[in-house]
This record gives C-alpha cells, sequence and structure tokens, in this order.
DNA sequence: CCGGATCCTCGACGATACTG
DNA sequence: CAGTATCGTCGAGGATCCGG
C-alpha cells in the first residue's frame, strides 16, 4: 500500500479539474476536433465550423470560441471586409491539446463496439 | 444522400459522439481516474470514491458507477453483509480507458500555468 | 453503508430576432 | 457573415429523507 494517497496539492487539482470540465463539455472536442483536422491546424471561417460540427447552435459555437480563446487554445482572426470574414485557428498550445484528445477520440472509435455490446447484455438482464 | 466531405460515415461518427458525451460528462472522468490509479485498477468501497471525488453527490456518483457498470467498463461486487459492502473495479475495457484518459489529464498538468496565465491577459484586455 | 425516491434549483442550450 | 440580445425550455445535478 506504497499509497496512493498522493493527491496532487488541492489548487492543482482545482485547476485540473476545472480545465478538464472545460474540455469535457458538450461542444469543445468537436470544435477542436474540428480545427485540427489530421493534417494539422488550419484557418477556418465561423460558418464553415457552424457547418461541419453539425447540430452545434450559433451562439454555443460562438461561446465555445471564446472560450478557447480565452484560453490560449485558438486564434481569432478578423477581416475587415464586407461580409465579415472570421477564421479560427488553433495555437500550438490547443495543437497539443488536441494531440492528448486525440487519445481519447482514438480508443472511443476502436472500443465503441464493445462498449454497445456491453449495454446490450446489460439491458436485457434487467429487462 | 450527399457525402460529408471527409468525415467518416455519418453512422460511425454518431457513435463516436454518443460514446464520447458519455465519457466526457462532469464526473465520468475523474472517477475512473480515481479507480485506476498508478499502480492499476483497484477494488475501492463506494463510500471511499465520494470522499477521493471531492464535490460528488451520494446521488451523482451511483449514476455514474452504473453507467460505467452498464458500458462494462467497471464491476460492481455485492458483500452481503451488514453493513453492506460494495467494491467497484476498473474493467481491462476501463482499465484502457483511463489510460487513454491520463494523457489529458497530464497535459492539464503540465500546461495549467499556461492556461491561467492566457485568463489573466485575456480578462484584463476586456475589463 | 449503500442507494433509491422526491423535490427543487439553476444554468446549459436552442430558437428567434436584430445589427454592423 | 458573424455576431449580440432575449426568451423559454429542459434536464443535470444537489439536498434530503427513507428503507434494506
Amino acid at each position: 500500500m506504497e499509497s496512493v494517497d498522493r493527491k496532487p496539492s488541492a489548487e492543482t487539482e482545482a485547476l485540473v479539474r476545472e480545465v478538464l470540465e472545460r474540455v469535457a463539455d458538450k461542444w469543445t472536442l468537436l470544435v477542436i476536433e474540428e480545427l485540427g483536422g489530421e493534417a494539422g491546424p488550419r484557418d477556418v471561417r465561423f460558418t464553415r465550423l457552424l457547418e461541419r460540427v453539425g447540430g452545434i447552435s450559433q451562439k454555443m459555437l460562438t461561446k465555445t470560441l471564446r472560450q478557447l480563446e480565452r484560453d490560449g487554445l485558438v486564434t481569432r482572426k478578423v477581416f475587415p471586409v464586407v461580409p465579415p470574414r472570421v477564421e479560427y485557428r488553433l495555437t500550438p498550445l490547443g495543437e497539443s491539446l488536441g494531440a492528448a484528445v486525440c487519445g481519447v477520440w482514438e480508443w472511443v472509435e476502436r472500443h465503441k463496439d464493445e462498449v454497445r455490446r456491453h449495454r446490450g447484455t446489460y439491458d436485457a438482464a434487467r429487462s
């Protein structure tokens, strides 16, 4: 029992949880995924994100992007033209997070069938 | 139906998102982290989880554990004694998810200061 | 000790309308 | 096109009580 009572400092713990919750909301991962692509980060227009992240509303996309910007994970470039043109891009920091998140994404893709199978037997066992 | 650019099949996309949303809720990752530790999976009692995952309510812990059980990520062992004793443990599948999640956890610990700094300047710039 | 049942709050989120 | 503002809904989640 060399034990496991190694909690990091309460402050670290809090921040870790905070960032984790930020990342683990309904849309953030999907937006990061969309900005990151496999070919590295790219500039993506607001409207394109709206199309590609299926089901997201304008409001939530804006909000998600603001949070990512605040945390230094994306940059926002505004072109002074009409109609307006705004492009978003992952920063190196955001890119590195995308890489870390990628592990979870891959896990899901690799194990989704197994998960579904478990759900089936679990549900069957109590109907 | 016309193809969706470079996305994987719509069906796969939907499944991935479904499992992702399950995993990316407020408590799941924290509970998995707590069950996983670095020394591999362990049996943990309900009450201990309640203490270690700070801030979680009894209700949400129960719910989270049921979902994890349903997805085949944890096992639940009930000891027929009074007072009741229930232990939870990651399955190999749950363990593998824990490993993937670990990457995100490490990213947060490594970059938390940078994130905090960004937030500071962002907030300062509009106050 | 574990966890189900209930009640209640509150914020996430969507829909819509409006502006530069 | 890219937001902001406003309103309404809905369910996540906390608090509490109870029962095995």
